[in-house]
DNA sequence: CTAGTTCGATAGTGGCACTATCGAACAGCT
DNA sequence: AGCTGTTCGATAGTGCCACTATCGAACTAG
């Protein structure tokens, strides 16, 4: 196959082929000679991940090339979930390390009312700290209580994405599955969540107008804590 | 307050501040004279919004406009999230549009399923469509079983999402809540589902490793409908 | 009166993700 | 062998975006 053909089955540019080539997101093709280069099917695969990385998932091309490094390694597979993690951006400034320190200690909290055992030096950590700093400047404090429900349907969001991984038989293709389960499942999320909220507003509205109250009250109730204990 | 002042109590360059409002995305201030505009508390409110919604939540100015522009509109609230909704950036180009109604029959399965009253138009309808077009394209097929329990979680976050919403009493600024609510928790439920990932493969590999099997089975358990039938 | 600030307008910068061009080296066909 | 078209790697250019810098004029505070 030849890059014309390869361009022909994705609908890539051929520049934007070499260019990702370029940017070693590509692995090269077989060089048969100054003028030829033969790629595979293990091409096209790529091609359509790093598509689907950058235009769907947002990555830039540094952070794809990082994702891939992190598939590539021969990994054990949930170890593989590690490194994809790290290689994710988190848009926290140098800037705001003092803010971040700020949230730190609820951070710790939530992290301990879940009995998450998360390394010290995850970038998610900081991430989060940045992000509830924003909604408490904002006005919006929330409270370990108030996130600890987040908290629980994110667990249970993860038990979901691992039980999908462990049911993959190709193994040697898991760390690319988890790659995509991480990454292209977090629109995926998102997107349900906006739809929920559009039908769950659409709901309230018309309880609100049917009943002339107030507005409706609360429906949620406590979730239940699915790991069996700790 | 002059625009020094308000430069420093944000941190916000002044440069950044002018091209915020040529921009359209701070109101001007109160001009007294060529050379002294006044500003107020509500200015840096708005900054500070503007720096979320941007960094944070990832928009472009263009977008951030759109959403400020929905916030200001005098709406009823729960009409303010829709509006929200749809100034949202939804990646998916026009080039697509085949595959995105190759995937529409599933999107309206799970609709139907989870008994949502979601607008034709909705914009995440398609967007929905082309992420679980690109799973496939990967081999990573979700079908509407393997979508419920996602989009039951997504449905409890709405609920909490819009329980904290009818809790807010400053109605002036309930858009702006919403508007937060809904972008700037994006991020922090994507943060927590990568912990909660960390967590639990650090658990299922013990797991693994202490009982020698050939990896941990399935945990997930059904999970309730808790809104009270359709 | 003077030094410094702010105004609006315009132009420039740096980063990113491509995209275009070029001459040389072939490949395939006749 | 000759001709046409493709591909090669390398380099340079493009378009967009989010700022950032500069400028002369107008003003304000001390």
């Amino acid at each position: 196959m030849k890059v014309s053909d390869l361009s022909r089955l994705t609908g890539t540019p051929v520049g934007t082929i070499k260019y990702y080539l370029r940017e070693g997101l590509l692995p090269p093709g077989r060089a048969l000679g100054a003028t030829l280069t033969m790629y595979g099917d293990e091409h096209i695969q790529r091609l359509r991940l790093i598509r689907a990385l950058t235009a769907r998932g947002g990555l830039s091309i540094a952070a794809t090339r990082d994702v891939l490094a992190a598939i590539d390694q021969p990994l054990d597979p949930l170890a593989t979930l590690g490194v994809v993690h790290y290689a994710l951006p988190t848009p926290v400034d140098a800037a705001e390390t003092d803010a971040v320190g700020e949230q730190a200690p609820q951070v710790d909290q939530l992290l301990g009312a879940m009995g998450w055992d998360i390394s010290e030096e995850s970038p998610h950590r900081r991430a989060l700290a940045a992000s509830l700093m924003d909604l408490s400047r904002l006005g919006m404090e929330y409270s370990t209580e108030d996130l600890l429900p987040y908290a629980e349907l994110a667990a249970a969001a993860a038990r979901l994405d691992l039980d999908r991984l462990e049911d993959i038989e190709d193994r040697l293709r898991l760390a690319e599955h988890a790659a995509i389960v991480v990454l292209l499942l977090e629109p995926v999320l998102a997107i349900l969540r906006r739809l929920a909220q559009e039908d769950e507003s659409r709901h309230r509205t018309a309880w609100a107008r049917t009943t002339d109250g107030a507005g409706p009250r609360s429906t949620t109730r406590p979730v239940d804590h699915p790991r069996e204990s700790h």
